[in-house]
DNA sequence: AGGGTAATAT
DNA sequence: TATATTACCC
């Protein structure tokens, strides 16, 4: 791997009900360079989070079906400290998948997780920080500086997001593209929307004052609506 | 006039 | 298939 633009010493904290596998995850990230905390328990993770303030740069988290712990964390982590979480699963049916993507996770990696997936996922932490400078992780200088050239290539894709701020779509423009792509991230937006007035009230034009992405039209909210229940969105019902 | 959505087009 | 546009309705 790349010695020069590699991230090493990004803070991973895995947490893992299954201490081998907790262990085969440890050898895998130590590989990838970064700095891993393991622990096989929610209640024990989540006090060292506390206690432990900004020493955490992305959480990797198992599902621990059926208690839907891990729901829980990411939620709570995600508001209160604003660190990026993947979720790993042996289970990767779309629907669990759409839900944790929904309540915040940054990647849903599905058991067992090869060595590459891992080796990119530090990219999170840096999707995460676009645009939020004024609170930024105290992530090293040196893998801010020099990870930052791999990074925005990495995000290339998503460029029309650039204006995001803590993962949220702003604006949609992008001039080198004739026709919107639906992204996760944008997607997510969708749903929350959706989810947040009812059924009922789900229109293309309350459903854009919502989602408070400039540029999007009411007119391509109302073609995703309509494509939506073929791509089995949670909650959407269809009328 | 504005807007929802089914149908159709690209 | 995913997104955009049109047609028709309220």
């Amino acid at each position: 791997m790349d010695q020069e633009l590699w991230p090493s010493g990004l803070r991973v904290l895995v947490i893992d009900n299954n201490i081998s596998y907790l262990k085969v995850m440890e050898e895998l990230l130590i590989k990838c360079s970064y700095k891993v905390t393991t622990y096989n328990n929610v209640r024990e993770a989540m006090s060292f989070i506390y206690g432990n303030e900004q020493t955490v740069d992305l959480i990797i988290c198992d599902l621990f079906f059926p208690t839907e712990d891990s729901l829980l964390i990411l939620q709570e982590v995600t508001s209160k400290f604003g660190i990026p979480t993947v979720i790993m699963s042996s289970n990767g049916d779309t629907s669990t998948v759409m839900k944790y993507i929904t309540n915040g996770a940054s990647d849903f990696l599905i058991k067992p997780l090869r060595i590459e997936e891992l080796k990119n996922i530090w990219q999170h932490v840096f999707r995460k920080q676009i645009g939020a400078e004024h609170r930024k992780c105290n992530i090293a200088q040196h893998i801010d500086q020099l990870s930052y050239r791999t990074t925005t290539e990495a995000t290339a894709t998503l460029d029309s997001e650039i204006r995001e701020n803590n993962g949220t779509v702003t604006d949609i423009l992008d001039l080198r593209k004739s026709r919107l792509i639906w992204t996760m991230q944008l997607h997510r937006q969708f749903i929350a929307a959706v989810n947040s007035l009812g059924p009922e009230k789900a229109v293309p034009k309350k459903i854009l004052e919502i989602m408070k992405v400039k540029h999007l039209t009411r007119e391509q909210v109302a073609s995703h609506l309509q494509a939506s229940p073929k791509k089995f969105i949670p909650n959407i019902v269809q009328r």
